[in-house]
RNA sequence: GGCCCCGUCGUCUAGCCAGGUCUAGGACACAGGGUUUUCAUCCCUGCAACACGGGUUCGAAUCCCGUCGGGGUCACCA
């Protein structure tokens, strides 16, 4: 049995990269009915985020990837699955077993140099443009030795003492990739602070959950010939590896969030005037915090930038899945579009659902060149998955997205929220379908002042408005039917075309020149308010005459 | 810089492993046209690529070598 997993690093939000990982994993348990793992690697106690863990299982769930064991997405601090837990800080009897074994034979030792005389040694080979291999001691330092080390206050940590021979890995995307072993150091398998780091905690982990396959960037090709070392060491098996190509970012180098970070100082160094204060005020942020961020000294976490970008009103990439979220997109057309990153059916399919990926999904279908990120292609995608998804789910879409960024909208009943919905059909992400149905709960219109001048300051415009509000005064049943019929009569009897009758309801109900169909625009209105904005219009008008 | 990986339209890719069927297919983007009550959507047409140089072969996008270009990695991060 198949057996993949995901296993990030819960340092914050989960970026698209990981996403990609993640459904890769994902899709080759499902298609092969194996089992998908979630596991969280939290050795490092310096970068982990305390709420991070939570997040990354959101992100992963809004995706639609589950996991057969992993975390339990209702209370993370419990497991689902036999072979947990699955935080690997919880785990660390577990490394210190296998630690001692290696330790035992003579595979591994203890390594009393500090991370300065290190430092020394690195920097000579680099002047000398050779790879840094660690001089492994003759022999090696003795119980006696470590705990005098310890008392000196010198760190102590383990190394694996690699085996003197080239190794191949074999790898599902890359095919045969050889190692010499002059390239290969004795790698740190324990900090130290006591943890193993990921190197170690990877290796066991894999065996003793019985992962058959590693799907993992192309950033870890170059551990991978270490990793094999110490299965071998230790007697495990080797998984099958795939290293996936890279999603680069339109500027080149990794798709990464320090992209978001770097758009915003953009932004504030580009305008002139920026009030600084209010911009870190808005961040959460000292006056001192931003400065050194202006200086390049520092990096505000997502959320801060987030927010300081909404307040100056700029657009920032989209790079965690949850900026996607927030910006309307829906999980669907992601997990449609990042899956065609570096892999594709073979045909010329590519708007699948996700029972087709399943389906189709092969992992000797991976391809080996970095992609890059295309958002245009991404909102494509989008537009034709929000006119496939069964209307019931797109509504539940549709809510978290509203409620997510506190839309006026929010608080609409079902009803006129599926019918904004389908009267919407075209749009391209769920903030547009948003923002052209805002009229319909606004208290108070704002005229745009090129629609007015295009359309009602035209020759008849006011009184063809006015005679438009009589007939719809008139009406009884207040439908889309019944007022597309009205306004054809309108039409007829006038001999105008539908936009000299259209375009100056739209305007006096929405301020502006664009809106849903006009008929369906004013059914979801109500009469009332219809017939109150046009009045209001009318008044608006006479008053400029005058004036 | 050492090591590793990669190189087909602007972008994502099919084709490469099993050389001829490739005057290189699809999609997004772009340009032009059409439908439409606005914005979108939708429809049609067009533009556009085998990085370069050597081999091997009757024949190379496909196999080999080199050059150039891009990416990754060189942590007590994962």
């Amino acid at each position: 049995m198949i057996v993949t997993r995901f296993a990030p690093s819960p340092t914050g939000y989960l970026h698209i990269g990981g996403a990609r990982t993640a459904l890769f994993c994902w899709l080759l348990a499902r298609h092969s009915g194996g089992k998908m793992l979630l596991r969280i690697e939290d050795t490092d106690q310096k970068r982990n985020t305390p709420t991070a863990t939570a997040q990354v299982i959101n992100d992963l769930l809004w995706l639609g990837i589950d996991w057969d064991e992993g975390p339990d997405p209702a209370d993370p601090s419990k497991s689902i699955g036999e072979h947990g837990p699955y935080l690997q800080s919880q785990r660390r009897d577990i490394y210190d077993e296998y630690l001692k074994k290696l330790l035992d034979a003579g595979r591994a030792y203890y390594c009393i140099d500090t991370p300065e005389e290190i430092q020394v040694l690195r920097q000579k080979a680099q002047d000398e443009k050779k790879t840094f291999l660690y001089p492994r001691p003759g022999r090696f330092p003795d119980a006696e030795e470590v705990a005098k080390a310890r008392a000196e206050g010198r760190s102590v940590t383990v190394r694996f003492a690699m085996p003197d021979e080239d190794i191949v890995v074999s790898d599902v995307v890359r095919g045969e990739v050889k190692f010499s072993i002059d390239e290969i150091s004795d790698f740190i398998i324990q900090k130290s602070d006591g943890f193993p780091t990921y190197h170690f905690a990877c290796v066991v982990d894999d065996e003793l959950m019985k992962v058959t396959h590693v799907i993992r960037g192309q950033e870890h090709l170059m551990n991978t010939p270490g990793h094999v070392a110490l299965q071998r060491a230790l007697g495990f098996r080797t998984p099958t590896y795939a290293h996936m190509s890279v999603t680069v970012s339109e500027g080149g180098g990794k798709l990464s969030k320090r992209e978001r970070a770097k758009t915003l100082l953009k932004a504030i160094k580009g305008q002139a005037d920026a009030d600084l204060d209010a911009i870190a005020a808005a961040g959460s942020l000292s006056r001192d915090e931003l400065d050194s961020f202006i200086a390049g000294k520092i990096s505000p976490d997502q959320p801060n930038i987030s927010a300081m970008a909404e307040f100056l009103q700029v657009h920032l990439p989209e790079i965690n899945v949850i900026d996607f979220f927030q910006n309307g997109y829906i999980p669907e057309a992601m997990v449609n579009f990042v899956a065609l990153l570096g892999w594709s059916p073979g045909d010329n399919r590519e708007i699948m659902p996700v029972a087709e990926l399943i389906e189709a999904f092969d992992l000797n279908r991976l391809n080996k060149t970095n992609s890059l990120f295309d958002r245009q292609k991404l909102a494509s995608f989008n537009t034709e998955h929000l006119r496939m998804v069964e209307p019931d789910k797109l509504l539940g879409h549709f809510k978290s997205y509203l409620k997510v960024n506190d839309s006026p909208a929010a608080d609409a009943d079902d009803a006129t929220l599926a019918q904004m919905l389908k009267i919407s059909e075209g749009a391209r992400t769920l903030a547009q379908i948003e923002e052209k149905c805002a009229f319909l709960f606004a208290d108070e219109i704002e005229f745009d002042p090129k629609a007015v001048q295009k359309v009602l300051q035209k020759p008849n415009a006011a009184e063809l408005l006015a005679e438009t509000r009589a007939a719809l005064a008139e009406m009884e049943s207040w439908d889309e039917g019944a007022i597309h019929e009205a306004i054809e009569q309108l039409c007829a009897k006038n001999e105008v075309g539908m936009g000299k009758i259209a375009q100056p309801i739209r305007v006096a109900i929405t301020g502006s020149t664009i809106s849903p169909g006009i008929a369906d625009s004013l059914a979801l209105l109500g009469k009332e308010k219809t017939l109150k904005r046009i009045d209001d219009t009318l008044s608006f008008l006479s008053q400029s005459d005058k004036s």
